[in-house]
DNA sequence: GTTGTTGCAAATCGTTTGCAATGAT
DNA sequence: ATCATTGCAAACGATTTGCAACAAC
């Protein structure tokens, strides 16, 4: 039998594939980093100039709500967004030229689950009876780039 | 001699010790985690009714910028500010009731900056020529509390 | 035809700013 | 008396929402 056919449980509205939705999609799946909302408009306006930013939040919404999305929160910033496909990371900002690296954990075994082999162990931090499910990492200092280009820090 | 006796070089303003100043420094000691600037304002017209949104934002800049404060961003709130004196540290957030913890490192050296004793050794996860300055750390999950009162994670 | 989706404008929220009045020095 | 600081209101940028027109199914 086929479950799902009749009643959704909780009468999940039927998501409509509409032009929009596809070239926001599509703009986040090329995309080399997070993007605000506000990028992902003008880069959208290109093909589609009377999209306006309403729809650009409502369906980054959905996207995160279904998982096709996930929230980048670099301090300092309003939330960016990125497909969700691109796996758990941790994101570099150069104080210096406002570029956000998105930086990918060295240290990597194929069988433990995100949370497992980043730095450290992270539960470890955690007082008893904690559950930890998630974590944000953010690094800052001077891009590759920068620290060329200028004198040492200090 | 005294080299910043007679003409500070960028003309520093002198700053006043105002009630609001005060109000707003205690109030930021006393906490037991990072306030929002509205919570701090709300305790803070407990004693001065006539306090403005407008002075508490201004006198957070002012003390951020002179290093009596410390900006505390979690993913999906607006910043939330603490005393600097609290020294490095993480944050945890409970999924369930919102409420945030302090994380302090159970490795400390005595010897060692912040940067050192986090988890991991975090400038491993640096691409070639990265220089690492800071980091913000937050975690998620369920409190001792929530995870206690309800049925484990799904 | 039903109903999810859109664009627009208005509303809301957090934060900043202009300005005249106030208060610390 | 000077000038940093205040309170208020207006301004602002990011995000949300109401609603009538529209488009996918």
């Amino acid at each position: 039998m086929h479950p799902s056919l009749h009643h959704p449980l909780q009468h999940t509205p039927n998501q409509r594939q509409t032009k929009q939705r596809q070239l926001i999609e599509a703009i986040l799946e090329q995309a080399e980093g997070p993007l605000l909302p506000k990028e992902l408009l003008n880069k959208a306006q290109a093909s589609l100039p009377q999209l306006g930013i309403a729809t650009v939040f409502r369906t980054l919404k959905k996207l995160v709500e279904t998982g096709g999305a996930k929230v980048v929160h670099l301090p300092g910033d309003s939330p960016r967004y990125e497909r969700a496909t691109r796996g758990h990371h941790h994101h570099f900002k150069c104080c210096e030229c406002e570029a956000v690296f998105e930086i990918k954990d060295k240290v990597k075994s194929e069988i433990k689950m995100e949370e497992k082999d980043c730095p450290g162990h992270l539960d470890q931090l955690l007082p008893e009876g904690f559950q930890l499910t998630g974590h944000e990492l953010t690094l800052f200092g001077r891009c590759a780039n920068c620290a060329a280009d200028h004198t040492p820090i200090s």
